[in-house]
DNA sequence: GTAAAATGTCAAATATACTTGACATTATCG
DNA sequence: CGATAATGTCAAGTATATTTGACATTTTAC
């Protein structure tokens, strides 16, 4: 699960059919990437982050 | 061209090769990432930083 | 309570990340 | 100069990310 995604696309107001249309990709793709289903391409969390706002660090870091 | 991953790498007095091993993957896979000829995926992206001690931002962050 | 929107999930197809093996080129160093 | 390590690159195959379409479930709001 990638709570720090959801809590940031929900803080900007968009649905999982909205970012995904803002970011030209499948709104399946954004469930999965979001309840961490698998491994999204560097791209797409690139594209993830612009559209959010924010760094990876901020979406898909996680100190081990 | 990922400048900032050879140099982190280089710094780190590693290979290609010994990268590659290290984090399991194929010399070609970490020499194409470094030469930005393609999208790595996010679990790629992560092992990269984790064996070369750095995060997501430090090698894969572009500000735009 | 009911309709509508948002989310979860499945299966089949397609695009592309990544592997393996092999060889060419470019540094490094005796 | 000559050997050896490091890097660049190609082609063919495999694994998997992503799409499309469709339907089920949950949440939101009237």
């Amino acid at each position: 699960m990638n709570h720090k995604m959801r809590e940031k696309r929900q803080a900007c107001g968009l649905s999982q059919a909205d970012l995904a249309k803002a970011i030209g990709v499948a709104r399946q793709t954004v469930n999965m990437v979001e309840n961490g289903e698998y491994n999204p391409t560097l791209s797409l969390c690139l594209k993830i982050c612009r559209a959010l706002g924010c760094t990876l660090d901020d979406l898909f870091w996680e100190e081990k």
